[in-house]
DNA sequence: AGCCAGGACAAGT
DNA sequence: ACTTGTCATGGC
């Protein structure tokens, strides 16, 4: 990386990472490709720009940063070739598993993720993307290096309609609204949420209007870490319907990684794909 | 140019 | 329990 003007940290990776595969596999929404495994992004109310050259991660931040914020939100101290070996049950999934090795199940903010994908529903990811990216400018906090935070519930919740027309996002700007105001007053809560078991939590993200069995599942998944669960859309529809039929169960199939799994799949089906 | 997108929801069979 | 129409907006 090139002499960024501040701190930098570097960190050796102990098992298959990939920054291109993790930014680009669909679970995630604000960040930049500046180029090869070079990405730009923002999570947690901090911008970073990561490079990775062989097994070395470089980090535009302070270890102390890295280590509270970015190695957490890149799941570093979780062992992938142990899930990886667990989902490659037959020849589709091991090949789909080689191609996507270097992917791993971020784990992001709750809220985030809870907006980023009522926002998700029937929307490309390039456009997923450019609303997000709006929501942030005009409602987010500036960091300073012209980079915004992803706005809290309780400046999302005072909005109204009109507030929302310059994200262009369509009938799902209520949604956004009324899971603004639930958040924002506590119902549901989102830290309590964490100690709950995967269907209580599932459950409650349902109670949400625009949260779907599908929407709740990205969350969970992503916004969660319950790396259990497995989010049917309509590439994965297709991929499973090519591979192994109708009926065919994903969690009786891949157990307790199976949303790893998924993600895997999702990346070959979708083919590879920089946003 | 038109197809379809990491769907949800209500209203029909 | 399944199928269908509708919702707003573009990226490709």
């Amino acid at each position: 990386m090139a002499d960024l003007g501040f701190e930098l940290t570097d960190v050796l990776l102990s098992d298959e990472f990939s920054l291109d595969q993790t930014f680009s596999c669909g679970q995630c929404f604000r960040w930049e490709r500046l180029g090869t495994e070079c990405w730009r992004g923002t999570a947690f109310g901090k911008t970073v720009t990561l490079q990775k050259e062989g097994d070395l991660l470089k980090a535009s931040c302070s270890p102390s940063e890295f280590a509270s914020v970015w190695k957490p939100y890149l799941d570093l101290d979780t062992d992938y070739r142990a899930i990886r070996d667990a989902v490659s049950v037959d020849a589709y999934t091991a090949q789909c598993v080689k191609d996507g090795a270097g992917i791993r199940i971020l784990r992001q903010d709750p809220w985030e993720t809870l907006v980023s994908f009522i926002l998700s529903q029937c929307n490309h990811i390039p456009r997923i993307r450019g609303i997000i990216q709006r929501l942030c400018e005009r409602f987010g906090e500036p960091i300073g290096d012209g980079s915004f935070t992803f706005p809290d519930a309780q400046k999302l919740a005072v909005l109204c309609a009109e507030d929302l027309a310059p994200l262009r996002c369509g009938y799902r700007a209520p949604y956004l609204l009324s899971a603004a105001q639930a958040i924002a007053c506590g119902a549901p809560d989102l830290d309590e949420m964490k100690k709950q078991d995967t269907q209580t939590a599932r459950s409650t993200l349902l109670v949400l209007p625009g949260v779907g069995i599908k929407v709740a599942s990205c969350i969970l998944l992503f916004g969660f870490h319950r790396l259990e669960v497995f989010p049917v859309d309509t590439w994965i529809q297709k991929a499973l319907r090519a591979h192994y039929g109708p009926d065919f169960d994903p969690s009786a199939a891949f157990g307790a990684y199976a949303g790893a799994a998924q993600q895997y799949i999702f990346y070959k089906a979708r083919g590879k794909f920089f946003g």
